[in-house]
DNA sequence: GCAACTTTGTGAAACTTTGCACGAGGGCGG
DNA sequence: CCGCCCTCGTGCAAAGTTTCACAAAGTTGC
């Protein structure tokens, strides 16, 4: 199991980005199994309730190393804390939410992150008539007081739900507020240092690929 | 060129996946470019704008049949409507939101969609208190209505914001109404025929995904 | 009309990701 | 204790994606 490549005493050096974007898929599965009393799960089993197939299951997890039986599966208690340790979720990590419209108010009204690691435990916006105003139990502060609450509830991410055309300057803000991880939410590319990991959520992007696959259907005559 | 627009039944046979997702980019880009009355943009700027660079760009588009000029670059105007053409957005596409919680309640508000050709047209609910009420502009309706205002409306898209276990059987009577792209929102997997695309924004996972590359930043302890 | 310059479109090479297939290892019934 | 059966872990080939590099094709200036 010592890895062909430089096996540094620590886990694994370089784990594929593909892999890294299932590991929330097996931890939302992992939980649920749980939840649900199971004690072991096989790689078929997870991979089901995952939406992926076993044998992508098992490569991705001997990446941190196995935690396997063979003949039995994976011990789901084991799995899960190893999933939730290699994702960097032994403690919660804080949040902060920037710009407080639909989009903004409805993160901050939010439950489902708790369950999963994550605080919404700030927020801010330029607009006098919601600084002040409570929502989803937050206070939410002016964009002057970003790096003071950035520092005060030591946030690790920040959520960017402004209008597009402030995104950029908001993001640097967030950066030198000590902010590197940022999830954007905005319409519009945003740049930041190499340090600093910026994900993007665009909810019309989504929706245009699912009209991709709508039009390609349509032209298609019923085929014999 | 020959090709004659997207007129043609046969035209591109297979785009890459990586390609589809990339679109919409382009297409944001370039509406953004087309704001500001540029009338020109090369592979280079496009690529700039939209995050991505310049190769992928022109292997990207010639997928569509090339509509570029060397020496000058592609016509902003002619470029915008031929990736319209090919995301199927000819005409605005009709969504129905199913769940009205924050998430949903925001999707109903979020004037945003209008401008990269969506609409959302409808909304439902099982829970009485909201049904009747009225959110950005849209009436929710009843659960058990769901395939009439899909039929109403001609609803192309379900925007599925339920709590994850409603969600299979929400996704179910979507495609039972006739509906067959899918948006979910649930942090579940939802299995759907074949011939029903099924796309998944889970903000949780997103989160997982930078905690975990912020936790493998950390491990540069402070060395006592 | 021609040369210089720019930028596209694309083949081919490099890299990443997937999925199969099967050996290895461990539990379980007899 | 032994052999059978199950499931993991992984080498490898195939598929998909990115990147490079350069000829082709067009524009501009003279």
């Amino acid at each position: 199991m010592v890895s062909d490549s430089s096996a540094v005493g620590e886990q694994g050096c370089e784990i594929p980005d593909a892999t890294v974007a299932r590991l929330p898929l097996y931890h939302r599965a992992l939980i649920s199994l749980h939840r649900s009393g199971a004690s072991t799960v096989s790689s078929e089993e997870l991979a089901t309730a995952a939406g992926v197939n076993a044998a992508k299951v098992r490569k991705d997890l001997s990446y941190f190393g196995s935690y396997g039986t063979r003949g039995v599966g994976y011990d789901v208690g084991q799995l899960l804390e190893e999933i939730r340790n290699d994702l960097g979720l032994q403690h919660p990590r804080n949040c902060i939410v920037v710009g407080t419209g639909n989009l903004g108010a409805a993160l901050l009204s939010f439950g489902g992150f708790k369950d999963r690691g994550f605080a919404v435990v700030a927020a801010v916006d330029v607009d006098p008539a919601r600084v002040g105003t409570t929502i989803g139990g937050i206070r939410v502060g002016h964009q002057d007081d970003l790096a003071g609450l950035v520092e005060a509830n030591d946030v690790a991410i920040g959520l960017l739900t402004t209008p597009p055309v402030a995104a950029q300057q908001v993001a640097d803000e967030l950066v030198a507020a000590g902010v590197r991880s940022i999830l954007n939410f905005a319409p519009t590319v945003v740049e930041a240092p190499e340090d600093v990991v910026v994900r993007h959520v665009d909810l019309a992007s989504e929706l245009e690929i699912l009209a991709f696959h709508e039009g390609r259907r349509e032209p298609i005559a019923p085929a014999s």
